[in-house]
DNA sequence: CGCCAGGTTGAAGAGAATCAAGTGATGTGG
DNA sequence: CCACATCACTTGATTCTCTTCAACCTGGCG
């Protein structure tokens, strides 16, 4: 089952805060943060690309508003996403010093951007910081060892572990506004748009989820939905 | 593609050096040595556990010879191999305290086992312990999310993929020498023995590998492979 | 109002799984 | 050293899941 929350950060203490405080007024914030810590919050319209594969990973992002899908492109056209960021992710740490993946707004998002050499030197200082990357880093590979585990089961099963997975993070008042396509679903769960579609209608048929509008899902019986995953 | 080496420690100052010298006569080691740093060599039969699921990760793991793999059950018995682990890697490093994945021997191995809360003081310590623990992250995460795009695949590429991961992590004389099953192998792959059987068997016929023994591949046109893997 | 992108549904086909029968190695006891 | 048992692997026939290709809805929006 894919980790709840699997990229927020923990409840106190939060990587970016310094950086954040720089929306506020000047007078607000300490007199050293701003030399200290350069965090932006920049506005990426749907489906534009926040950075591509093979781009120096030299930031830093923290979802403000909207969501934000990873991408991985194959040679032949097909593409993979890795996951999706919702509002309070964090993004684009990456193994090395290229990015492996692409970030693009899945739809109109706003996203705060801080430097990772500054990053880097203020955790080799300050001691909680350097724990919340580690975090941060648990957390991506928690998810890509969870996202392996769902790219082997069946596409019904795949498709059941991606609802529960986005009700975990959405929560929204009982089901779910996905803010992604069917193509984007497809590409997450390595199946294509017919199967997904496909396997949404024989769930509600099934009456364990109604599909009110096709990004709004509700989850009619969770219980149900948890034993099918395997 | 499946990178490198991916798990195979930095080629200078490594993590269990220390470590490693406790297989030495007493006299060769510093006296602090010992105390630092409890690292012992343990053996394992051929499918025996290291460790199991859900079990405290409180020790990391060095592959002296022999090969491990990493496991996770999904409830109805399918088996998903996380990864195998060759001489000189480095695995039990978890994202939380619990293993989330087995380590069993997939031959007779002999594996380095050193405390993590002795690592973890250490690395308080030592920034280049923390540097790299880090690296080792760095590394599992690379590999997890390269075994996502493996698994979208198609069965010849998963396999041809798994053949190229392979030849670049042991080198031996012109073809690779594979240390785990058919079996492990399609639980690494999402497949079935039997495709992994009849790929290989497809390959052979083209005559771009060949397979002397069962264990044995020779791979004959690495170019025209590399173009497969998409 | 009609267009168009996103989504659904249907029919046909491909690819991998399953079921079942071999074949080949490895090891053991006589 | 050989007969036999066992395990790992291969091969074949069939089934089934998912993809592909195609047509058809549906809901925004100029």
């Amino acid at each position: 089952m894919l980790t709840e929350a699997a990229y927020q950060d923990g409840s106190s203490g939060h990587l970016f805060d310094r950086a954040a405080r720089m929306d506020l007024p000047a007078r607000s914030r300490a007199v050293g943060d701003s030399i200290e810590l350069l965090g932006a919050p920049i506005s990426f319209a749907r489906n534009a690309e926040i950075y591509g594969e093979k781009e120096p990973a030299d930031s830093l992002y923290k979802v403000l508003s909207g969501t934000v899908r990873s991408c991985r492109a194959l040679i032949d056209g097909r593409r993979q996403v890795g996951a999706f960021y919702l509002p309070g992710d964090t993004f684009g740490l990456e193994s090395g010093d290229e990015h492996v993946f692409s970030a693009e707004a899945v739809v109109n998002a706003k996203v705060l951007v801080v430097d990772r050499s500054t990053l880097a030197s203020l955790a080799a200082r300050d001691k909680e910081v350097a724990r919340q990357l580690w975090a941060l880093m648990s957390r991506e590979l928690q998810h890509a060892q969870d996202h392996v585990l769902l790219l082997v089961k069946t596409a019904h099963e795949r498709v059941v572990s991606f609802l529960l997975e986005m009700a975990e993070r959405i929560r929204s008042s009982n089901g779910v506004e996905l803010p992604m396509s069917r193509q984007d679903i497809a590409d997450y769960l390595g199946l294509t748009i017919e199967t997904v579609s496909r396997m949404l209608t024989q769930l509600e048929n099934a009456s364990v989820i109604a599909v009110p509008t096709s990004k709004r899902i509700v989850l009619r019986d969770r219980e149900f939905l948890q034993r099918l995953v395997a």
